[in-house]
DNA sequence: CATGAAAAGAACTCCTT
DNA sequence: AAGGAGTTCTTTTCATG
């Protein structure tokens, strides 16, 4: 993880589809060295794969909403993380430090079906509450911070 | 915005980089075909951008953490936003139906840059009250759902 | 690790249907 | 809106420093 990684980093993760010549070009090197760096980051978790952004209005997922979970005391978190897992519309899942110990992301067509998906979420095994909040707008989502030079080494290259 | 599209939404969602002649391929296409409606898709902002998913501990954010703001009755909605905008590591930011009308999520490396922040965004004109929560686990992030053959036709093509 | 060269494949443009 | 042909560029492999 040198300066230059840290430069392809940086341009993969705004302009995914850049070509390695393209990368190449930008850092100085040829491309079958920037191929050799991003197979590398990719076989060592620093790159986890590429995903084109989708507005989500446009594919008819134009509901998002927070949901909080509250579990029970006897909750099987391995158990609750599974049956959550196994939910399409929840994109994204955070275990928290706090009362609410889940949050989720969820997107869904309609009002109908968020009401199902709280109601599907509610009944699992160790769900005591859940508590919704609707997204009125996303300002901004996912925007990648630029990464420091910093002073994390974390011993990967 | 047809069955054709949506495959190929789909594929670029979960595989980003998968070239043309690939897509091609998969959906029975010519690569030219293809490129067509990819280009298409991008003009009609169904696609916003490419992005590739980097393990944030990996590039020294290991912190993860959710910020809910409460706004004073008197707060200029543009202001706070273009406010929260100019902060790198707000990456994600969600205007809610609720007493906490902002959600952040932001990631820094350390505590200390938490605090930091905490207090930035405290100072905002019009953030009466912010409350954090650390995420002591991502469960998942940003798992695309499957876009469903649905009713909803918004008149893009 | 990086490079250069060479072969294979992909992207891009234009033109036709 | 899709296919085909031709050109250019890119990817990929491999041998070399």
């Amino acid at each position: 993880m040198d300066e230059i990684d840290r430069t392809i980093v940086n341009l993969l993760r705004t302009a995914g589809r850049t070509s390695y010549a393209e990368l190449a070009r930008r850092v100085g090197l040829t491309a079958p060295s920037v191929q050799d760096r991003v197979t590398k980051l990719e076989k060592n978790g620093v790159i986890t794969g590429y995903q084109a952004a989708i507005d989500p209005e446009s594919i008819g997922l134009g509901i998002t909403a927070l949901i909080g979970i509250i579990p029970d005391s006897s909750a099987d978190h391995v158990r609750i993380c599974d049956r959550l897992r196994a939910i399409p519309q929840i994109e994204s899942c955070y275990f928290l430090a706090g009362v609410e110990c889940y949050q989720l992301k969820v997107r869904v067509p309609k009002m109908a079906d968020l009401e199902q998906l709280i109601h599907r979420v509610g009944a699992i095994d160790g769900v005591a509450q859940t508590r919704t909040t609707i997204t009125l707008s996303t300002k901004w989502e996912d925007r990648p911070q630029p990464i420091t030079t910093g002073e994390s080494e974390h011993g990967i290259d």
